[in-house]
DNA sequence: CAGTATCCAGTACGATACTG
DNA sequence: CAGTATCGTACTGGATACTG
C-alpha cells in the first residue's frame, strides 16, 4: 500500500466510477478501509493481540521481525482507527498495554480466518509460483 | 505493502522469532501470503471477479480507478499465485478473460466478508478518526 | 520499558506514450 | 482490445541512535 492515511483522509472519495455490483465498488468505503488495514503490519498486530492485551515489548516479540518504528506507527494508526486501545500505567518503569477494542474484536475473526486460509493454502500458492513448498 | 514479491521469494524465511501462539507467528506463512494479497489492488480485483469472468476492460471499469499498469501487474501476480486464471481467445480484436480459480474461490468469501466488514464499520472508523461519516 | 528522531534504500504506484 | 515501456515520485519501512 502506498497512499498515506493523511492524504487519503484528505481526498477520500476520488476515483469513483460505479459500474459494477456495489459491494466492492461503492465509491471508496471498502477501498478506504482496506487500505487502512492492508499495510505490512496492521493485521499481524491485530492478530497478535487477539488473545489478550500485550505490552509494547511483548508485541514486538509476538509479531517478530517488526521494527520499533513500525510497531509504534502501526499501533498509533490502530489506536486512531479505534481498533486498539492504549493504556499507560503511570509507573516506573513505564508500562503500556495495548488491547483490541470492541470494534477491533469484530475484525479479529476475519484476521484469523485470513491467517488460517494463508496457512492452509500456502503450499499450494508456493507450488503455483514454482517455489518449493514451505521453503 | 511494499517488499517485492521477487525479493520476498528470495529471502522467504528471515526475521523469525517464534515467541507467541503459533497462528500468526509461524515463521512467515501468514505474513508471506498476507503480503501477497495486501497490496492496493489484489483483493479488490479478486472481489470484482467474484461473480464471474471478466475481460481486461471490464475489470478496469469494475474496479474503478485502477491504472492499466496496475491492473496488468495485479492480474499477473494473481495468475502467478494461481488465484485467477487467464484465458486468451485467438480472435481479432483480442479477447482475454480472467476468472477466479478453484483456489481463488476459497479466498473470495473472506474478501467479501472483509468488504462487508469495511462497509459496516466504515462510519465508526471515520468517526474515531475525527472524520465526518461517509464523507 | 516504551518509545522518538533521523536518515535512506527500495519500491509501489500513477501518468503517459506506444504496440500487436 | 489488451496490453507493454518508460519515467518520476511519494511513500513505506528498516537501521541506528537517542530520551523520559
Amino acid at each position: 500500500m502506498y497512499v498515506s492515511r493523511k492524504a487519503r483522509r484528505a481526498v477520500a472519495g476520488i476515483t469513483r466510477t460505479r459500474t459494477c455490483p456495489p459491494l466492492l465498488n461503492d465509491g471508496g468505503a471498502v477501498r478506504e478501509v482496506l487500505d487502512r488495514i492492508s499495510d505490512k503490519w496492521s493485521l499481524l498486530t491485530l492478530g497478535a493481540l487477539r488473545s489478550g492485551p500485550l505490552r509494547f515489548g511483548e508485541l514486538e516479540k509476538a509479531i517478530g521481525g517488526i521494527s520499533q518504528r513500525m510497531l509504534t506507527l502501526t499501533l498509533k494508526h490502530l489506536v486512531e482507527d479505534g481498533l486498539v486501545s492504549r493504556t499507560a500505567y503511570p509507573e516506573v518503569p513505564p508500562r503500556v498495554e495495548y488491547e483490541v477494542t470492541a470494534l477491533g474484536k469484530t475484525l479479529v475473526p476475519l484476521v484469523i480466518a485470513l491467517a488460517e486460509w494463508a496457512i492452509e493454502h500456502r503450499d499450494e500458492i508456493n507450488a503455483n509460483r514454482g517455489c518449493s513448498p514451505s521453503e
